[in-house]
DNA sequence: ACTGAAATAAGTACTCC
DNA sequence: GGAGTACTTATTTCAGT
């Protein structure tokens, strides 16, 4: 799964993980190369699923989205009906920015990003009037201290 | 802080959520107007900071890094030397990829992406020999169920 | 694989409505 | 505040090394 990647491609991705918004040329001159490879390379790692793709990164206060949790959840169910169910509601809502299944004691966490506090409380109703759950814990964010889509590459 | 913004507004954050590579004309054609308003409103939500920034997303697997974590931490200072310092830490740490700082029992959570649980391990003992902790719980991510960076507009 | 240049497409700014 | 258009700059392709 992990791809060949030589210390060319790693500048590049340092670069585009920085700001995908610079020109080529700019890209190019920076990690020491000329337009042509870089373009080269960008393209295969597109290929390659190693850039998965290109996006805007949102202010998440500005739209007004000033509550954001990790939800810890026990469940005592683990069948494959309950679970598919389960992971198609956290697919579906949009607030849910992060979903793991993990491994030990606490069975699933979530990042939930919302309004306030009572839109959490709303989604929390929703999930669970959809699915039987055994225990929720709520942690509250008071402060985001880092916040990255930057990979170590 | 929540910026105004109108439905072209909105409609255009969708649209680079989703894909930050279109061009001002197919943007423009989606969302029912034309290149200059688009243009106009973009460069408007740069300035006002509803858009951070635009960046190329990597998948982690590729480069290698096949282990997440949550981390739950406890700590019995709360000086502001301390917390200096371990923020710091945090923010200097390419593997600490969330840091927030939590209301209730628990003080701090971290998401963590490194190689392996030997990696893992290695953070671990530089954080707890940088600072001094009370009580850590690593959670171990078994399956990426969702995550993404669109932020619901 | 990289260089350089040519062709195509997109971003930017300006004028008019 | 939006449409149309002209100008500038970047992306993409291709021939040559």
């Amino acid at each position: 799964m992990a791809a060949q990647l030589d210390d060319l491609d790693r500048k590049i991705l340092v670069e585009l993980q920085a700001d995908a918004e610079q020109s080529l040329d700019e890209i190019a001159r920076k990690v020491g190369s000329s337009k042509t490879p870089v373009w080269n390379r960008i393209r295969r790692m597109k290929e390659q699923g190693v850039i998965t793709r290109q996006t805007a990164i949102l202010d998440a206060e500005s739209l007004g989205l000033e509550a954001c949790f990790f939800v810890l959840i026990r469940t005592s169910e683990h069948e494959a009906d309950w679970q598919r169910k389960f992971l198609k509601t956290l697919r579906e809502r949009p607030e849910v920015l992060e979903a793991h299944r993990l491994a030990g004691d606490i069975d699933y966490i979530l990042k939930v990003r919302v309004k306030n506090a009572r839109a959490y409380d709303t989604f929390y109703q929703a999930l669970i009037s959809e699915v039987k759950i055994y225990n929720v814990t709520a942690l509250l964010s008071m402060e985001e201290i880092k916040a990255t889509t930057v990979l170590p590459v």
